[in-house]
DNA sequence: GCAATAGTGTCTCTTAGACACTATCTT
DNA sequence: AAGATAGTGTCTAAGAGACACTATTGC
């Protein structure tokens, strides 16, 4: 080790203080949600996807009235997963959700405050568990915006960084991974998943979806077709005329290789 | 935010010692390689490879006498990554390796000094690199062990996990990004990448490799095939009889996804 | 001539990729 | 009938996967 001599044999002689120390552990959390809007259609229809994020904004010092990721600070007594969720929860309301660890930013200087390390999250909510808060806090200090739009946002600290990265992250981990899940309902259309992956990857294109997910061999099991009670096909027409069929993630994700 | 009241608008009024800060940042290094022996055949051969990690014998409280894993204090002034890089250089002598950033370890209780956020990095470091080293303090308090030994040995603090975390890393970075280079000459025959991809997975079976990795049009432009400077296809018959063609990376790796 | 690695031939089955086509049902 | 989504047919070229086979060359 480095920095402090722990030259002595026990605890009693250990002095940790006589070395500088980080000003707190925060942990910020990058919420991602996929909103859907109808569209002015005459027949059923699919409607369309946006990615958004959600931004608070701050009331004070530092950075005082720019937008932020929601966030803070972490207790000693708990774990950074546990401080993101209980952010989470805080801010959104919503627990049980998509969240993972993917960065800490730790360049000096970038909290006016002091040394602080942040450990920056992930979180993918669907849209139906943030509405309830959206209702109660609307035009208030915590909104939703684009992704794109919070992108070129002056956010406050690093955070346009941080955003940027986890946009990047979560860009990989929709083709890389089942991630779309999280912004699904549990039954759903194939329809839907090729909306949500286009949605958070744009240059996604994939004419033979269907086919691909549903029958080659490296990927049969990915989903699997939801059937009723009595055994039967589940299908949907939510959003179409002709009933879709419908259905769900199975937990098993292939294993990726550029080699093989 | 939440622990802190900012209620202040200027940094005058911002008193950052009336919570609990960490009393440290540590940064972790796993320092994998790769060694190669001789294998005892008749013939000229492909030598046997093991992964292995690098450990350091504690001298003090805590865990005195214990293998840690080698890392260090971050220091205000610098990023993590850069406090990992100097810890690296430090332990090993070695400058610019592979080395990444890959999880934060937060168990409220897992270093008895206090509340230490430890910040676990992966380093692959290619065998020659490490050679002078090794000699200089072989039989010291720093040693490679293979992998798996390592796991069943008991580390210091939470290293296990950390260590266990990181080679699941590693095997995953093995097949889906080129970080194989990390453990390999600048030139290097089919057959020697195929020992170190199989080295780090050990359940990696492709029959067809050569094929697969030069021929697939997916997979083209990955590795080239060196020449010299006459233009002739550069050849190497370290490893075997008949003289086999070398390749270099060329820095692209294939986007990869479940769904395509 | 044999050990050890390097690399090719060849066969079958599956998948990729493209595009045209049919199916269903509501307004 | 039109519109919107769901889904199939079909063709070609490429790739996967298996296994036998040839190539090279120092000992």
């Amino acid at each position: 080790m480095t920095e402090p001599n722990f030259d002595a044999e026990t605890a009693a002689n250990y002095s940790p203080r006589n070395y500088r120390t980080p000003d707190g552990a925060p942990a910020d959390i990058v919420i991602f949600t996929i909103t859907s809007t109808e569209r002015n259609t005459s027949k059923k229809s699919l409607p369309s996807r946006r990615l958004e994020v959600l931004l608070i904004q701050r009331k004070s010092w530092p950075f005082a009235g720019q937008w932020a990721l929601p966030g803070g600070f972490s207790k000693e007594t708990e774990t950074l997963l546990a401080s993101a969720k209980r952010e989470l929860q805080e801010e959104t309301g919503v627990e049980n959700v998509h969240i993972e660890y993917f960065n800490a930013y730790s360049e000096p200087g970038r909290d006016p405050r002091g040394w602080m390390i942040s450990h920056a999250f992930c979180a993918l909510v669907h849209e139906d568990t943030l509405a309830s808060r959206r209702a109660a806090d609307d035009a208030a200090d915590v909104r939703l915006f684009p992704v794109q739009e919070a992108l070129e946002m002056e956010l406050a600290f690093d955070h346009r960084q941080i955003l940027h990265d986890a946009l990047k992250h979560i860009r990989h981990s929709m083709l890389t991974t089942t991630i779309a899940r999280a912004f699904l309902p549990e039954e759903f259309t194939i329809g839907e998943l090729y909306q949500v992956i286009e949605t958070v990857v744009p240059e996604f294109v994939e004419r033979n979806f269907i086919r691909k997910i549903t029958s080659t061999r490296s990927r049969k099991g990915i989903i699997e077709e939801v059937r009723d009670s009595r055994g039967e096909l589940k299908m949907s027409s939510r959003y179409s005329q002709r009933a879709a069929q419908l259905y769900r993630f199975t937990g098993f994700s292939p294993q990726l290789s550029i080699y093989s």
